[in-house]
DNA sequence: ATAGATTGTGGGTAGTTGTGGGTAATAATC
DNA sequence: GATTATTACCCACAACTACCCACAATCTAT
């Protein structure tokens, strides 16, 4: 099958289990490059989630960060706030992840969880609080959301 | 696994014991290159922590402040300020570091602290303290942020 | 439809890691 | 020069993590 290499889509319910550990969706697995070497980046999210990413997606990210100064007192607070949470993890013989306690509060994950392909990454959430989120995004004023799609043909 | 060396990320709860030693997390070990020969730098942080860097990192920057002509007052004050308190040491057979007196007053350590990886470098800091600049932050311009989270997409 | 392979879930065990304290060597003080 | 304080190195232990094996449910292919 030819598929985007590192490209997420879809979403699937999976439960984390007594030791904070999830499995990531084989498909998922399989679209990941061999660069990769079976390696995630795991930190928080903007909403209350999980993000995964790939870790050669990750290391880009790193270098950028590498050339900000630190004699600005703003980039120090974005480089701390952004890498405070990120864990690099090897799925195991089973193809699970382990979680860090501090991200499983973060995201309050329980047991059930929905994890969703975002494209370039992938999010892990409580199924409960996603529903919550997306009432709320739903009175957003939908203007924004038109001019997005305008922009981007589907 | 694949990870940038020399390149710090997460965050870790340790304490600092009555001998004044913290230990310098497993991870962050690993990632320390091999031409460190286990050698870290620790110096006052822009920020009310101690600033910890791999000691081929740092001499990176001793290269740089070499070459500030010494004819300025401001090159002066800005190269003693930085090397005042820089202090090179080797982590012992436990993997810890022994911190100075006056680096712990600085960054009022007592016993409980947080490590964070900066990237470039690791943070060691009174989690009390950082809280309190955590809130102070939160009030900044959040402007200047969103310019940064353009340049760098995450 | 059936056999085989793959995938998600659970748990046990050996090794690693963080933390505390003891002792010998070194430095500082009087 | 003798005594005290500080530092460097060693050992011990409890908690945690990584790795292994097992099994049931699902999917794939003949």
């Amino acid at each position: 099958m030819i598929t985007n290499l590192n490209t997420f889509t879809g979403e699937f319910s999976y439960t984390v289990d007594t030791k904070g550990r999830v499995n990531i969706p084989a498909k998922f697995r399989k679209a990941l490059s061999a660069d990769n070497e079976d390696t995630f980046v795991i930190t928080r999210g903007m909403d209350p989630c999980v993000w995964v990413y790939p870790i050669v997606v990750w290391q880009k990210i790193e270098n950028d960060l590498k050339n900000l100064s630190s004699l600005s007192a703003i980039n120090r607070t974005f480089v701390r706030n952004t890498v405070r949470y990120a864990t690099p993890l090897i799925y195991d013989g089973q193809g699970r992840i382990q979680l860090t306690t501090n991200l499983i509060n973060y995201a309050g994950l329980d047991k059930k969880t929905l994890i969703i392909g975002m494209v370039n990454k992938i999010e892990i959430w409580n199924p409960e609080r996603l529903k919550e989120i997306d009432k709320k995004n739903m009175k957003i004023d939908s203007t924004a959301y038109d001019d997005l799609a305008e922009k981007i043909i589907i």
